[in-house]
DNA sequence: GTCTATAATCCGATAGAC
DNA sequence: GTCTATCGGATTATAGAC
């Protein structure tokens, strides 16, 4: 589903080699130019968490990187594009599954996760927004929600299954119906959670729902 | 949070005198007004779920109705006061909350709106986008969210108390922290159902959570 | 009540000067 | 690379004829 996407794929980790000549010249532009579509994906960020990918515009986001929407265009070819490239960059910077599943404790993880999500509920609030945006018809980040609801199930279902194995899922639990459990509950609480901080506990919510599905050892 | 919504409140039920005085005549244009207005709505309620209420315009409603848009404008003053009369129309026509909750089983109430659920996924995906949107800044559903999420906790952790009284409630499970989880859980599943319908089974998610937060009798 | 016409903005995206 | 200017279209909402 996604449609382009090829653009961004470049912009982490240095200028990349524009032709295919490792020449070293003319470093300079180019590495500022990575940090200004850095900058610009951090707006959009921004932007998208507050506004939503349908309510928040390019002028928005340009007026917050301090340029203008024309010059915006200029690194990235479009506004889903920019979209894609806001998600690529959240992937490879955190998210649920920056710790390994199967090394650390399941619980341990998710706990910990959860703590350090409070502390940035704009990325919280972006996940809420696409989450519910992604259900409409061609919204550009319906697949990477669905890819990623696909893969955070895949992982903490092989994270219950190890722990089935050595006998510490609670009698009657399937592993992989715990895990779309464990994904729903995490979505939804933090939905309530943004709209009222004072009475949801996100991570009290995910410890009773992880004390009811795994056993003490 | 509502700026308006006084509008929309004498819609359903009749043509409801429009000043004081209880005189039966000229009800023939009133009554088709009403119907009117109901046509509006229902159309509304159509576009948002498609398309969201920040995606979906009022001419994208007055098509489906069979209007022009200003002829729509007659009925609702503005965009937010139409969200609002379909949201309030759905909680008249069907919410979780049709049934009592404690004169019936938590269980059975639940489980059965599930069921019925999975036959109107419009529904579902109207409260999945608003719930996304709400937590934008300025969304004129934001209130209606956040007051239905407070009105599930409180029903369900009432039922949840009720059950508990007579020890049907595991040990250790706090019956309003179980309310907003299972509030989480519902919300959460369904946007991972209208992604991948083929995978995931809300009735069956909403019924592994209910046996581990209940014992059997 | 319903319409056309339109105001007043905002949108994403393009063209082209510098 | 960055900008101004602008295109073509969308939006909500208003004014006023009929």
């Amino acid at each position: 589903m996604t449609t382009t996407g090829s653009t961004t794929s470049d912009s982490d980790g240095g200028p990349a080699a524009p032709t295919g000549t490792s020449r070293p010249a003319r470093r300079g532009p180019y590495a500022k130019s990575a940090e200004r579509r850095v900058a610009i994906v951090e707006a959009a960020f921004e932007v998208f968490s507050s506004k939503g990918y349908v309510g928040g515009s390019l002028r928005d986001v340009a007026e917050v990187v301090g340029m203008s929407q024309t010059s915006l265009l200029h690194y990235f070819p479009s506004k889903s594009a920019l979209l894609l490239a806001v998600l690529e960059r959240r992937d490879a910077v955190s998210d649920r599954s920056a710790a390994p599943p199967d090394c650390g404790g399941l619980v341990e993880t998710v706990l910990g996760q959860a703590r350090h999500n409070e502390s940035v509920p704009g990325l919280i609030a972006l996940y809420a927004v696409l989450a519910g945006e992604a259900v409409t018809a061609g919204n550009p980040g319906s697949g990477y929600v669905r890819e990623r609801f696909e893969r955070l199930r895949v992982e903490y279902g092989d994270a219950l299954r190890a722990l089935e194995a050595r006998g510490r899922l609670r009698p009657g639990v399937d592993p992989d119906r715990a895990a779309s459990g464990l994904v729903a509950l995490w979505d939804g609480i933090q939905v309530q959670w943004l709209l009222d901080p004072d009475r949801i506990d996100v991570v009290q919510q995910l410890q009773d729902y992880l004390e009811l599905v795994i056993v003490p050892e």
